[in-house]
DNA sequence: TTGTAAGCGTTATCAT
DNA sequence: ATGATAACGCTTACAA
């Protein structure tokens, strides 16, 4: 029973005696504290009162045996893993950065932890990673961004409830959609424009594969016909929602289209690149081009000058997304209103029009 | 047995039938497919020569009701969970971000799921973080940037193989590390500003807890010395690896100090705050001051202009990380060797000295 | 309050 | 090649 001698340098904490180490379980526990295997999960779980004596002995041989319950068998055996999967499209995206953060601390409070995986915007992937989580028995599932159609979502949501960030589904009881408003968000990013005197502004896309690519084209367009601008489809250039994509689209804007006073980016990312190409070409910002972006990451607030975009409260939708999954859990009601944005007005932007006045440089 | 029935919209590939959905059982294939449980389990694991004829029934039985074997139930009686742990300071940090992408990809080849989690630079979370990963059984761990002392790796170690990120311990069986020449990276980078000139170079530094930020200043200090310039504490302040850090300890550069033609960031991050610092103050980069950062960090080549720093092959640090932790799964013998750092000279370094040459803003 | 015993859904060791 | 049967480590009625 105690072959368990594996010469680790100097290991803390774990008694050189008995059965000591990783193999440890609960009935040697028990025994050691003269106890039933029963005593030991009710007071580990707290599911009942034990008289303070046995309490104190078992307590005393887990610390001594440095005891860890097996958290497969208990899930095994309870059929709750206290496990939520996250599927992101990249977790590596600065995008999904602060969501997962949300998550995180949000489902520390409850106590669940979350699995996160990516899917790498594949549909393939995203079915495959969904049927990893059902294989591993998670007791939720977060989707930000699902590819996959709401049928097929609805299917998956028989073996566990789910909730999918920045998109909106029948709510149900085991699927529910926390939609972001992006047709708002830009359409209030290309009425500032609008308001600052812009009437040529360019739009660089993201990808149309993305439904909230789609919605915020929809509401630059929305806000230029409202403003009886009207929609020019030449000023609109195709993005990939990355650096490269708006550096390449901003470049064949330049070279197509020289009339432009403003350009709206899908993403900041896309800002990103759109800017350093404007930077190579000598073109200044907001001086000659005013710049707008999406998302407003970390870093935007650092660009030189800082970023104008529309802000996702990305933290604080992340928290509700865990807080709404436990619920549904819990099979308790949950309400999820759509996410509204804010426009964050920084340096990129800049007044024009009847002379070329100060504008916004001075605060 | 098929009081199976909540009412899910649509649910696809679900037969109807009898106990369709998520908790069928390993056992009631068996029974469909007229043959043993170890039958079944046979087919699934590959682990032995079936009748096809079996073979066929079996699988016909499985993907009729859409069985999925239970991963817990597997993991506890093989007692392999095909699972590493993988602790990061902060998930959400750009700086991870690649590393865990490189490692995602890496463990996606033998078939190894990871487990992220983030400590948040504390040690008392990192040692939950540990025991947890041991209660879930993981097969090995990978940890990026460990703060806990060595002795107490090496006790944990005995429960799963560890390998460490950025880090070097002295290498067993069970506990690896793949250092990170931070101090070299360092030292090149500020021998890159010596030989363009640069005599007056600030250092804002990581925090001190650190051990890679230390290792940072060392080189830095040690590329002066060897130049015979000397290190001058007066130019070097205190930052904390974050923007708001870099912002703040730039301005109090400036207040305190007008004298340096260059600034050595200890990381991106910083290098991005320093940047606002002196755009706010019309400080030009690089014509008035020339800036270097650490990291290479996927936004620093859009940054404007884009910066100069040292470059660690995230990505490919990550895989290595990877395949070592699965090497030492397999008790196969793991050779790592420290990875090198290289400059990426680009446009917030300029040549000073003679006159004020044009330098290298020709490219 | 505490103990006994029957699962939980697999794998693995035996025989056959 | 296939099937019983005993683990795996825990939870949870059910009794006591």
């Amino acid at each position: 029973m105690s072959e368990d001698t594996n010469e680790a340098p100097g290991a803390p904490n774990v008694p050189s005696g008995p059965t000591a180490g990783p193999n440890v379980t609960l009935e040697e526990i028990a025994r050691a504290a003269g106890v039933s295997p029963s005593t030991v999960s009710r007071i580990l779980n707290g599911s009942a009162r034990v008289l303070p004596e046995k309490q104190r002995a078992v307590e005393e041989a887990i610390a001594r045996f440095n005891y860890r319950p097996n958290v497969l068998a208990r899930s095994l055996a309870s059929g709750r893993t206290e496990t939520i999967g996250v599927l992101t499209q990249a977790v590596s995206s600065p995008f999904y950065a602060e969501w997962l953060r949300g998550i995180e601390d949000a489902l520390a409070e409850p106590g669940f932890t979350p699995i996160f995986v990516s899917s790498r915007w594949n549909v393939v992937d995203e079915k495959a990673r969904l049927e990893e989580f059902i294989a591993r028995r998670v007791d939720g599932i977060i989707l930000l961004h699902a590819q996959l159609d709401e049928a097929t979502l609805a299917g998956y949501s028989r073996y566990a409830p789910m909730l999918v960030l920045g998109r909106s589904v029948q709510n149900g009881m085991t699927l529910a959609g926390l939609p972001i408003d992006n047709l708002q968000g830009a359409r209030d990013a290309t009425r500032h424009l609008i308001e600052q005197g812009h009437r040529e502004i360019a739009f660089i896309a993201g990808p149309s594969s993305h439904e909230d690519a789609i919605e915020r084209l929809d509401g630059y367009r929305i806000a230029l016909e409202e403003a009886g601008i009207g929609f020019d489809a030449d000023l609109v250039e195709q993005g990939d929602y990355l650096e490269t994509g708006g550096l390449a689209a901003m470049e064949r804007l330049m070279a197509r289209r020289p009339m432009f006073t403003a350009v709206f980016c899908a993403n900041d990312q896309t800002a990103y690149g759109a800017r350093l190409a404007m930077f190579r070409r000598g073109v200044r910002v907001p001086e000659d081009v005013s710049l707008v972006g999406f998302d407003d990451l970390p870093t935007s607030s650092y660009m030189t000058p800082p970023l104008t975009t529309v802000r996702q409260p990305t933290y604080e939708i992340g928290r509700l997304a865990a807080q709404g999954i436990v619920q549904m859990i819990r099979k308790q009601p949950v309400a999820l209103s759509p996410i509204p944005l804010t426009l964050v007005t920084r340096e990129t932007t800049r007044r024009i029009g009847a002379s070329l006045s100060p504008g916004d440089e001075h605060r």
